[in-house]
Order: structure tokens, then C-alpha cells, then sequence
DNA sequence: GGGGGAAGGATTC
DNA sequence: TCACGGAATCCTTCCCCC
């Protein structure tokens, strides 16, 4: 029992020898290593228990397979027969498809510029992970994937060399300069594969002169770190063959190279190694799946050409083990062998039963392996669905550590999110505990966000559900990771830019009203401001604009949703009680006054609050305007007043004046946020604010008060008792959407669209320039302020304000927000929270809130067809071309 | 019943 | 001595809601 467990254990811990340079190696022995150096840690304990379900998959499978009849085979193999030869029909053999490898990347940059470690078994990575290995190490058994402290006791003189991906990525970038000779459009897949079509060149190819297929050859390559002749290629392997032609001790020069594929991939292979002193191994196929393959085939250094014949191409995927192919992994590769399938030809053979034991995307694929097809065509439109940070550390069961962690991952992520310009939905936060159970947890915003804060307001909560559900035991993590998804389309990446256009559209045109972009319905379908997590949508009454004319909900803004139900409110309220604004307060949640680390991150999220470093802001404005003096030269030059700022910033087109908009609105936030861990507090708060005129400090001061009064009473604390209930808390306990910059931002655009800008030649004061007066102030703000002239109308309720500070005017318009956001709230539960306390009656023994969904599902259900072939990007992808068309 | 979100898992480099 | 990554994509299943 002991033997045939440990037996299975192997295929999950031992050695994977599907890698160029592990042929012929003491498996055994390598594997008893392995085992040893494993066992007992949780790693193992845990990849036996993935084994255990692997091993039971496969048991139902069998039992499956086993009560399939007669008439069941046959009638899948006329359906099998039909779809081969619809897929024969449509095979595409025309293409030229090139798989490119470079060998050992990692490692052979790292040998190139340390000779010394040539002839040392020598790995990339650290000691818990080795990214590569060179070909000395790998007959050690030491491999990609493998921890480092296990790589040693394989090989005790293995030299680990901390990875540089900076080099790496400048080496990847001359490999590509080739390729793009080659394929302008070529496919990179990592910084050291790709796919290439060379259909084309090779047509132009035939038509060349014989000097444009000729290459010098350069005896003598050094670079910055090398002082001695080299050879060109650094030895990877002994008996490693050289793609250079030079033949030692002759006067060759140069090289003359054919106008077939191969000619032409040889001529790849060796420009690469002119330039970077590499060597890359090559496949040429008429289909990616098996170029790929093919890639590995004469690996290190080089190549393999499947022809473009159907028996050839046949021939050589009958002998293939289906492990080879992309695609198929460990556990595949151990369902497919207890059906005793090995090889490529064997699938064939069987492919009737896997046609009723797999879903019929998982058999699609497995039938165009067995034809040997693959995808003609390299997409390379595709976009990107997600983008992720994650972290592994030592055991952390500290809540605050956990906390703090999340923040950093959060903003990390929301840095690479804007650095891209992406948008997401779908926050995921991702756990690994100490035992290296993995959870996910996801929640989908309304609307899309990319900001630290209001990605953190989502993943805060997750976790939190987290920590609680295994109250009053510590989440003992070993990695912890963020992910968002769901992005808007391309068209919203820069959502800003159109809402600016129309904003300043508005102002030429007061009376117009900007109907939302088809990007802004996106983004905000349900016009949604991001503060809105967890909260249904509800149909608004139709928007009565200010001429009287209506317009579809679904076409109204988020300010003019919220302004047409304020309004609507707003006259209940003046026939009833008092004056709005005391609703606001008595309205306003509370964050949990228990946890104080919760606590101590409501009042991190509040740091946005605090007002702009006056200095700062002044250096900002001082370098928008100068930025926009350089666009003087234009002859399209126009004059705007920063909404912000106050400064008129004269360039010559929208995006400049978006730029600057976009730093005075969000100047300060990250400032604040390296400010500490965010444990500011209303003290701190004030401490900030000390600077400030002391009569709006007692101002805000005393709008503190009121807020944390009146949050004590809020309706939210009864809903508190689902972790998720809270999950909208993290935005309300700020005031207002967790970013300052989108609401802000928005504030302004929703006062244009309510045709509130004056044209700048009406403006005396460029202080007083943004918005129409109206009706009375709010009274909490306006009471202490003193004799300054305001003209600043919030754009939400559309009451002048007594004041010209931007910071009360903002604390204001926050508070105005809010409303909408509490008068929602107390009308409904968030759904989540909603579908929490379901979850709860129906199974209350169910600790983890993601265990209700895979309950008992330790035994996967038995193997069952799938109706319908996905449309997006799936498998069928990487097989697509005019074969499978039909799919 | 179907669509879609959530969760877990497989796979790749 | 202890010790097994990070990022992305796709697939499958479960479940809720329309």
C-alpha cells in the first residue's frame, strides 16, 4: 500500500523529464532524493491529497467507461468519424509555422556573461525556485520548477544565480528585432519563445538576390562584461552542435543561406546567435500545435521540419506521446494513461470512448491533436483578461500584517493597471494557507476601477470575509494575491479623455446635455458610481432635464440619476422634515467599532480626504501651465480654467489639458498613501488640517463629529452580521467613493452636463469661474466659514456653497454623494450580503463561504458532455484555423 | 433552461 | 536548518437569477 502510494505521489512530486537534456538520467535515483527531501512537509501532505483527487477523478472515469455500451460507441464513432473527416476536408496545410526557443534562456544569458559558469551545473532562480537550468545541471536532474534546496541536494555544486530580468527582457528585445525580419507581426509568447508565419517572407524569399541571404560571419563577439575571444555560442551542452557554419581553421566569412523554410529558419537561428551570442532551437509545421511541438524535437540548437503532407504530418504524430503536446499536463497525461493512451496514435484509436468520458471541448482538442492540427492562424489580437500580483512569505496570522499586505498588493496592482490604462470589474482575492489550500475570492463591481483604493475597498472586504470565517482562529497564509478582470473594451481604457471632451464640450454649449458614452454606459452599466459595491441596480425615474425633456435612465449620467432622485427626495424631504442636509448625517454608516484594524483601515481610505499641501498643489499648477505654454506654437491654441487649480492653461488640444486636469485632481493620493501604513486617524486628519485656517478647521472638525455621531446610529450596523454586508461600508465610511480622482473628476463633468460652465471670457475671477449660482448653502459648511465670496455649486444637489475652499466644497460634494449611495443602502441589503446569510441558512455548518459552492466536491462529478463549444478564447484557439471553422 | 458569476483546477513558461 | 513561484489563460462545475 505504502509502495503503490508512493508510486502515485511520483507522478506529482517526481521528476519531469519531458525537457531537452534529462534524457537517459538514474530516474530512480533522482526521484529517492526528491521523495526524501519532500516528504513530510505540508508541500507533500498537500500534493498527496491532490493526488488522492486526481486518483479518484480517474476511479469515476473508470467506472464511467464501464457502463458505456455498445450502441454508445458506435453511435460516437460515426459522430467522431463525421467531425475527423470534416476536419480533414478543411485542413489547412499552406501555412509556414515557426516555433522559436531560445535554449536555457535564463541560464545561457547568464554563462554568456559569466564564462565561468560554463562549465558549472549552474540554475537561475533562488533557493525555493529555479526559473532554468543549464544543461550541466540537468543531468543532475535539475530542472525549471524545482525548488532550489531540493536542486542542491541533486546536485550540491550547483551555482544559483538570482534572476535579471532587465537583461533578459534587453536580450528578448534583439531576438525579436530578427524575428520581426522574418514576420513583422510575429507572436511572442514569452521573452524567449514565439510564433512566427513566414508564409509571406518565404514567397518574397524566392525572389531574392543571393547577397540579400548572405551573412557575415563575426568570429569574435564581446560585450561589456567580456574581455576574452569567445567563440560564438556558449557552451550549453557538450555535444551541443553549433548553428554557427564555421568550420574551424578555414577562412569561411560568410554565409550563404538557401530559399527554403529551413534555409530561412537556420538563417533566423544563426542571425540570433550573431547577435546575442545564444543559440534558439526551431520548429517548422503547417500549424502552431505542431511547430511547437517540432520546437523541441532537436533541442538545444536546433531544428525540425514536419512537411506539409497529411501522411508525413500523420506519421509524425502517431509516435508522438500525447505529454508533448502543449496542452496536456500531468494530470491529463495520468487520466489519458489509466485509459491506456501513451501516444498520439492510441488516442486515435479511442477516440469514440473519450468522446462520452470528456466534455466535447476537451475531446475536440483531443481529436485535432490526433489529426495532428493546430491553429493556422497566430492571433495576435488577442487582449489581455486579467492582471494579477501575488505574493508568497513565510506563514503571516497577524490581521494587521494581512491587511497591510493586501494595501501594498492593491496598490501595486493599480500602479500596473494605469500603467496599462486598463479598467477592471472583477476583483479576486486569491489565499494560499500554510497547508497550500488555495481559495479564490471574487466580487464584480459595478463599475470598472483601477485605483488603489477602490480596488483595496473590494479585495479588504474579501478578506475580511476571510479572517472572520475562521474566527477565533488565525488565517494562517503562506501567499496572497489580487486580481482583477472583467476590463472594459479598449474604448474605455481612457475613459477620462472622453469624459473631459464632453465636459468641455458643455461649456461652449451650456445647454446641451452630454448624453453618456457608450463607454460610460460600460463602465458604469447600471450607472453606478464605484462607491456602489454590492448594491442592486434600480430603475431610476426617467431624468426631467432643464428645458423638460426626458431622458431614458439608461441614458442618463450617474450625477444625473442621482441629481433627478435627489430632487425628487429633496422636495419629499422639504415637506416633511427639515433641510436635507441633516438627513445626510443621521444617514451616514459606521465602520466596525470593534475591529480595530478595520478601523485602522477606514481611516486609511480616509486619507483622501485630507486637503491638498497648498505648495503642492501650486507646483502642480505651475507645471501644468508650463506645459501648456509649450503648445504656444500652435496655431490651434485654446485657453481653458482648470477646474482645480483655477489657472488657465492654454494648449492646443484636449488630452494636454486632461493631463494637467488629471494631476491637480490626483496629485496628492499617492504622497498620502506612502505616508504611513495608514493608520490615520481623525487626529491625524487634523493634525493635516492645523495648517488650515482655523475657523475651517473647527469646521471640519465639527463635520467629523457629526459624522462619526451619526454613523453610530446607522441602519448598516444591523445588517453586520454577514462578513459581506460590509462590503459597501469601506467606500460609505469615507464619504465618497474611495478615489478621490473619479469623483472629482466626475463633479465636474456632472456639472457641465447640467450646463453649469461659464465661457472663460465671462469670468473676471478665475476662482469663480467653474459654476452657475443658485440656491441657498448647506448650512454645516457655510457656518464657519468666513467672508470670501464663493461661487462653487455642487454639481450633485446643486446648491451654491458659501465657500471657495476646494476641500470643504469636495467634503460637501462627498456628502451629497453619499446620499444616494445611503438612501440605496437602507432600502435594500446588498445582494451580497443577501446571497451571505442564504448561503448561511442553507448549510450554517459551512465555514468557508466558498465551500458552498464545491461542497462534496472532493469526488468530481462524473465525466459529462458540455452542450454547447465555447465561442471565446478557449483550447479551440491554439487548434483554430480554417479547420475547425466548423466547430 | 440558459446566461453569467464564482470557485477550483490544469496548464504553460 | 527550513524550505516548493508568479502571472496568465482556459476549462469545468456549481449556483443563482431571469
Amino acid at each position: 500500500m505504502e509502495s503503490s502510494g508512493q508510486d502515485s505521489i511520483l507522478s506529482r512530486v517526481a521528476l519531469n523529464d519531458n525537457k531537452a537534456g534529462m534524457q537517459g538520467l538514474d530516474k530512480d535515483k533522482i526521484n529517492k532524493i526528491i521523495l526524501e527531501t519532500s516528504k513530510g512537509s505540508r508541500f507533500y501532505e498537500s500534493e498527496l491529497k491532490k493526488e488522492r483527487q486526481v486518483n479518484q477523478r480517474i476511479e469515476k472515469l473508470m467506472r464511467y467507461k464501464a457502463k458505456v455500451t455498445e450502441q454508445q460507441i458506435e453511435k460516437a464513432q460515426a459522430e467522431v468519424e463525421m467531425l475527423a473527416a470534416d476536419l480533414e476536408r478543411n485542413c489547412d496545410l499552406g501555412r509556414v509555422i515557426v516555433h522559436v526557443d531560445m535554449d536555457a534562456f535564463y541560464a545561457a544569458v547568464e554563462m554568456r556573461d559569466c564564462p565561468e559558469l560554463k562549465e558549472k551545473p549552474m540554475a537561475v532562480g533562488s533557493m525555493s525556485m529555479l526559473s532554468t537550468s543549464n544543461y550541466h545541471a540537468r543531468r543532475y536532474g535539475v530542472r525549471a520548477a524545482m525548488p532550489g534546496f531540493i536542486a542542491k541536494k541533486l546536485c550540491p555544486d550547483l551555482v544559483i544565480v538570482p534572476p535579471n530580468f532587465g537583461k533578459y527582457r534587453a536580450v528578448s528585445e534583439q531576438v525579436r528585432e530578427v524575428f520581426a525580419d522574418y514576420d513583422p507581426n510575429f507572436l511572442p509568447v514569452s521573452l524567449d519563445e514565439a510564433y512566427l508565419d513566414i508564409t509571406e517572407h518565404l514567397q518574397q524569399r524566392q525572389h531574392w538576390p543571393e547577397s540579400m541571404r548572405t551573412h557575415q560571419i563575426c568570429e569574435v563577439k564581446t560585450t561589456g562584461e567580456m574581455n576574452e575571444p569567445e567563440t560564438l555560442s556558449p557552451v550549453l551542452f557538450e555535444d551541443s552542435p553549433s548553428s554557427s557554419p564555421v568550420v574551424p581553421g578555414t577562412d569561411q566569412k560568410v554565409e550563404v543561406f538557401g530559399t527554403s523554410p529551413e534555409e530561412a529558419v537556420r538563417e533566423m537561428r544563426f542571425r540570433i546567435e550573431q547577435k546575442t551570442r545564444l543559440t534558439a532551437s526551431a520548429g517548422i509545421a503547417p500549424n502552431m500545435m505542431l511547430a511547437k511541438v517540432c520546437s523541441d524535437k532537436n533541442k538545444p540548437n536546433g531544428q525540425y521540419r514536419i512537411l506539409p503532407e497529411r501522411k508525413v504530418v500523420m506519421d509524425f504524430v502517431q509516435e508522438l506521446p500525447v505529454r508533448k503536446v502543449s496542452g496536456i499536463g500531468k494530470v491529463t497525461e495520468k487520466m489519458l494513461a489509466a485509459l491506456g493512451i501513451i501516444s498520439c496514435s492510441q488516442l486515435t484509436q479511442q477516440m469514440a470512448m473519450l468522446s462520452l468520458l470528456f466534455s466535447e471541448t476537451t475531446w475536440h482538442h483531443f481529436l485535432q491533436i490526433s489529426l495532428g492540427m493546430g491553429s493556422t492562424h497566430i492571433d495576435r489580437d488577442s487582449e489581455r483578461k486579467s492582471m494579477s500580483t501575488e505574493r508568497t512569505f513565510a506563514e503571516m496570522s497577524n490581521v494587521h500584517e494581512q491587511y497591510s499586505l493586501c494595501r501594498e498588493l492593491c496598490h501595486d496592482l493599480a500602479k500596473d493597471l494605469q500603467r496599462e490604462g486598463l479598467k477592471g470589474k472583477t476583483v479576486t482575492l486569491k489565499l494560499k494557507n500554510v497547508n497550500f489550500e488555495v481559495k479564490t475570492r471574487a466580487f464584480t463591481l459595478q463599475c470598472a476601477v483601477c485605483s488603489e483604493h477602490e480596488i483595496f475597498a473590494a479585495a479588504k472586504e474579501l478578506l475580511k470575509a476571510e479572517i472572520d470565517n475562521v474566527t477565533p482562529l488565525p488565517l494562517r497564509l503562506r501567499l496572497m494575491g489580487v486580481r482583477i478582470s472583467s476590463f472594459v473594451n479598449t474604448d474605455d481604457k481612457q475613459p477620462q479623455q472622453k469624459s473631459i471632451k464632453g465636459f468641455l464640450k458643455i461649456a461652449s454649449d451650456s445647454n446641451s446635455s452630454v448624453q453618456p458614452s457608450k463607454s460610460e454606459q460600460e463602465q458604469c452599466p447600471k450607472t453606478k458610481s464605484p462607491a456602489f459595491i454590492g448594491q442592486t441596480s434600480k430603475p431610476f425615474s426617467k431624468w426631467r432635464t432643464e428645458s423638460g425633456s426626458t431622458a431614458e435612465p439608461q441614458q442618463q449620467t450617474f450625477f444625473q440619476k442621482a441629481h433627478a432622485k435627489r430632487l425628487q427626495k429633496q422636495h419629499e424631504q422639504e415637506e416633511t422634515s427639515g433641510p436635507y442636509t441633516d438627513k445626510i448625517l443621521k444617514c451616514l454608516p459606521t465602520a466596525s467599532t470593534n475591529n480595530s484594524v478595520d478601523k485602522a483601515e477606514e481611516n486609511q481610505t480616509c486619507t483622501w480626504m485630507k486637503p491638498p499641501h497648498k505648495d503642492e498643489s501650486a507646483s502642480k499648477a505651475d507645471s501644468s501651465l508650463s506645459r501648456g505654454s509649450k503648445t504656444q506654437s500652435s496655431n490651434m491654441l485654446q485657453c481653458f480654467t482648470c477646474p482645480v487649480c483655477f489657472n488657465q492653461i492654454e494648449t492646443e488640444n484636449l488630452t494636454s489639458f486632461n493631463q494637467h486636469l488629471d494631476e491637480c485632481l490626483c496629485g496628492d493620493l499617492d504622497n498620502k498613501r506612502t505616508s504611513g501604513d495608514g493608520g490615520q486617524d481623525v487626529c491625524e486628519e487634523e493634525n493635516l488640517l492645523s495648517k488650515q485656517d482655523e475657523a475651517i478647521k473647527d469646521c471640519f472638525r465639527h463635520k467629523v463629529t457629526d459624522l462619526s455621531s451619526a454613523s453610530r446610529n446607522s441602519p448598516l450596523k444591523r445588517n453586520n452580521e454577514s462578513p459581506y454586508t460590509s462590503s459597501s461600508t469601506p467606500v460609505f465610511k469615507n464619504g465618497a467613493p474611495s478615489d478621490c480622482r473619479t469623483p472629482f473628476f466626475k463633479q465636474f463633468k456632472s456639472a457641465n452636463e447640467k450646463r453649469s460652465l461659464v465661457p472663460r471670457e465671462d469670468r473676471s475671477d478665475s476662482r469663480s469661474m467653474a459654476f452657475h449660482k443658485t440656491a441657498s448653502s448647506v448650512e454645516v459648511i457655510s457656518e464657519s466659514l468666513d467672508t470670501k465670496v464663493s461661487t462653487l455649486t455642487c454639481p450633485v444637489c446643486n446648491q451654491v456653497q458659501d465657500t471657495d475652499d476646494l476641500v470643504l466644497f469636495n467634503h460637501h460634494v462627498d456628502m451629497c454623494l453619499n446620499q444616494e449611495v445611503l438612501l440605496e443602502f437602507t432600502e435594500a441589503v446588498p445582494p451580497l450580503a443577501q446571497s451571505e446569510s442564504k448561503d448561511k441558512d442553507r448549510d450554517k455548518s459551512s465555514t468557508a463561504r466558498g465551500k458552498s459552492k464545491r461542497r462534496g466536491s472532493s469526488p468530481p462529478p462524473p465525466p459529462k458532455k458540455t452542450k454547447a463549444i465555447s465561442t471565446r478564447h478557449t483550447i479551440d484557439q491554439f487548434f483554430r484555423g480554417t479547420s475547425n471553422q466548423k466547430l
